[in-house]
DNA sequence: AATGAATGAGAGTTCATTCAT
DNA sequence: TATGAATGAACTCTCATTCAT
């Protein structure tokens, strides 16, 4: 058998992919050196360089995984038939778990994109935009069922749940101990309910 | 008297923090250079060090100047006797205001700090936890007056609101155009009533 | 007293150069290393950057330095009102002599200029035609005058002529020996009377 | 019977030879890489190190071929019983046809040789002088059968023809529109005639 | 006969930092 | 109070070379 996957180069390099990000995730792209990549890796630094072009490529690929993965489990969920509560839930968890799962290539995703060349940055940001589009959908869906209230801006909506997600899953990374399941019910109750006292619920 | 000199001086010196607070605010710690600093202040590179021993200790004053500022803020809000509602309505314009006054102080402190010495790291982290306790004394007050749903978690939402405020802070530090008031409503009516449909409401 | 030369920065930059024409001289642009440069400058190697953005920038002052000095001597003897034969003669002097001061920015000039950027190439380039052409009108104002036969091809003479005297150039830097005066003798009889026996000459 | 292996071993080689010349020839022998060098030959950057010990021996062979196979012409010309301008005119001939024919070798003998280890150098030297004790010879000759004026110094008119040829080599390698046969004639009319007025000629 | 993978030494370059002035 | 000049360590990156396969 000779698929892909089984390509020892292709192999490497996704190991390649996944040492960096997890350098580029705890200091930084440019307090990360490729030396503690390849050290990470088990190789020597020079020899990364049969991986990568540059440092700057592997940003671009560790980036590019972090989100690819990302916007594949979203598109399932918004292609999906679940009630919209059941999406959202969906959504956040995807979001959360993929932080405890140690997918620092999402982070890094966030954080440090900016510093790609702009044209690096432009298709990634195609990407982003297809996961906020979708979650946007999402909510423009439910709005149209009245299961939101009329005033609600779906756009807003989505990059609130973007950021809280994310500020959330920053606290996750750093502390191990956290209950993910409980931050996951709490965040949807918040962004269904909010904080605000209402007998009804 | 030197209090005139000492004047000058600390004119001085906190002008060269906030030169630093808007380098490391663009670049990150390790991206900036102690020679786009100086630039930016209108002196030559080793002069910085008149004003600093080092560039970790300009890093430590930014991290120190955009929380104080903030926490005096939070402060002022928390004690003062406005209801619940118009707190948090203080709180997040305090927050989102602050972003756009191109405080970029702040935003070091949240995405920089963790590149601090562990010994300052947790002096700020005090501070940082006065901020969030604060909040969360405004959440709890509100829970006794019974004007929060029973079922709410305090500490989660402090730490929900200090997120989705970060998160919009940094898409307005990069967007001039947003409308800066429409995010405040939105997001306090967020955090009060959610994205759901109530009758009540 | 404080003239252009005086100067501390410009007269230190002139020795880098100096430096840099001489190791580049000796082992070629891409033999050559930095280290070498700063350490025949008496400075550590980061230090050569204070006065150079690069090796780069190195090659292309070296290479000014070499062609202007150059074509400065060409000029004045392409403007003097000698006779041809004594132009011709400060032709070959000029260039043979430039050598044996171990003008090796000249050298430079001829052997590492193609490894500059197209843009700098082509400066250099006018410079260089510039040369040539003053040579070229040397010739043609000769071949007017009658003192050449018709058939001379001022182009190529000049051609003839930069090559003759780089190639013993060459042997002159290397051979500290070669009795220059001689060689400038044998060179203009060459190019005046050629090798051949004639009666009248 | 091995003559076979040991023919496509050759054969390769040989081929390796001048994939070398030409990339030495562009970039000189520091700017060369193996990589380029093998990637002209069509195998792999390891490859080539069935064929070289190393890169250094690589450039002894290209040299040596460079010179052979010029010194070989220069010896059947020298030992021909042609009159001494025909001779001359072999000679340009040879020289400049050879770099016409891309014989980058020739550059690369001419540019780089300096970068051998002295021992080899000193071999190669052998054979370029024995080119230049031939061309010595036939001015020699020449002037003892009073073709030349007396006062022609044999060395230094050999020198100075291998010079002209070389530096017209340059231009003829890098302009391919340059008539080559008009170089020839211009060239031996020069070392034969110069560029003087005579009315004999 | 050739390759894939890795290495280690060294390259050019940047930069925080120092210090005499 | 500020600068010019230099430093040395670290960095990214290149490359000749090796060797198991």
């Amino acid at each position: 058998m000779n698929s892909i996957q089984d390509n020892k180069y292709s192999q490497q390099r996704q190991a390649a992919i996944g040492a960096a990000a997890s350098v580029f995730a705890a200091k930084g792209f440019h307090g990360a050196s490729t030396k503690a990549i390849a050290e990470k890796l088990g190789i020597k630094q020079g020899s990364l360089y049969y991986y990568f072009k540059s440092k700057e490529e592997a940003l671009g690929e560790v980036c590019l995984f972090g989100i690819q993965n990302y916007v594949q489990r979203m598109d399932a969920i918004a292609n999906s038939s679940q009630p919209f509560e059941a999406k959202l839930v969906a959504v956040v968890t995807s979001h959360l778990t993929s932080y405890r799962e140690r997918n620092e290539a999402l982070k890094v995703y966030n954080d440090e994109r900016l510093y790609l060349p702009k044209e690096k940055r432009t298709k990634l940001k195609e990407l982003g935009s297809g996961y906020r589009q979708s979650l946007e959908r999402i909510f423009e869906d439910a709005l149209a069922a009245a299961i939101l209230k009329p005033s609600v801006d779906c756009h807003f909506a989505a990059q609130a749940v973007i950021g809280l997600c994310n500020a959330w899953g920053d606290l996750i990374v750093r502390d191990p101990n956290i209950d993910i399941y409980e931050i996951i019910e709490k965040c949807t109750d918040l962004l269904i309910n909010g904080f605000g006292y209402s007998e009804h619920k």
